[in-house]
DNA sequence: AGAATATAGCATGATTTTAGTGCTCTTTCA
DNA sequence: TGAAAGAGCACTAAAATCATGCTATATTCT
């Protein structure tokens, strides 16, 4: 349906929360409690993120998720492709051939869509993400004139 | 999954193989034995195009479907969007709210993506997504003219 | 050492979405 | 009037997605 999973919501929710709390561990527990989601899932979640090492965890007291990057490096594209996968638009976007490939005549055509789909996906950092709603003054113009 | 549905691709193949054909009527039963694709899935989202009038329909003999408008002046957006709703990215982009808005800190972000990609899918016409493999001639269409 | 905190790991059931199909009716043309 | 072609209708099957409970292991602090 050219939507993101619950998984890849969660992930980013999460991942904007700990951008904004700085550079200390954050726990599950903590980000459970104000976002309200589902917990087990979002600990999965975070456990596949911290396996693709986009973020880093810590057990203990004290401890929870970081991020490994700036929130700036972190694109969105990494994000999601790591919580649902690499192919965006089409199955055959991915590699994987799909069955109707010999009589399908857009093959190439959505394959460029998902590109730029996916280029879309790859400009857009996590800052930006939770700049969106940060409660930042707003020098917006003059922010992305720089930034962009 | 932000994947297209099935629907979706056949309805572009449909659409594409139309813009092909010229101006003349094309029938399920045409389509079906180029594309290989499941003949009742196909008549109901012809059906639904041809609701919105992005194609019209012609009953009886020599009837079939048609293309109301000029293949450069059609976008994906529009066709993605009869075939499976306005809403993109994520289920907030459609105007309907989610459970957690409230609490959701991604939403503006999530929001100007889903416009982006939107955005995508609005310069995307479908002449493009045809043109990807028509210019090619095809060593293949020989085989196949005489097959079928 | 022991208590408390927090992630890691595991399997399964419920729900939702998507895909696929058969048959009959109506319209249109030759 | 007969053949072609879309219109309408309801259901089943399969897959993806969402959600959840419990135990184990690692770390820190007292
Ligand atoms: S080959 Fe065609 S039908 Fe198959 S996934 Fe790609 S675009 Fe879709
Ligand atoms: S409000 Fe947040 S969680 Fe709900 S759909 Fe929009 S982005 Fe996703």
């Amino acid at each position: 349906m050219l939507r993101l999973t619950k998984r890849s919501e969660y992930g980013l929710m999460a991942l904007a929360f700990m951008a904004q709390s700085g550079q200390a561990y954050t726990s599950v527990r903590e980000i459970v409690a104000k976002l309200r989601i589902p917990r087990r899932l979002l600990a999965e979640v975070l456990k596949d993120l911290s396996f693709s090492e986009i973020v880093e965890a810590v057990r203990g007291p004290g401890g929870g998720y970081r991020l490994t990057c700036p929130a700036e490096e972190l694109s969105l594209a990494r994000v999601v492709e790591v919580l649902e996968g690499a192919g965006t638009v089409a199955q055959c976007t991915d590699g994987s051939r799909c069955d109707l490939s010999p009589s399908c005549t857009i093959q190439e055509g959505i394959n460029l869509v998902a590109q730029r789909v996916k280029s879309v996906l790859n400009d857009f950092t996590l800052a930006e993400l939770s700049d969106c709603t940060t409660p930042r003054p707003q020098p917006v113009s003059l922010a992305q004139g720089l930034a962009v």
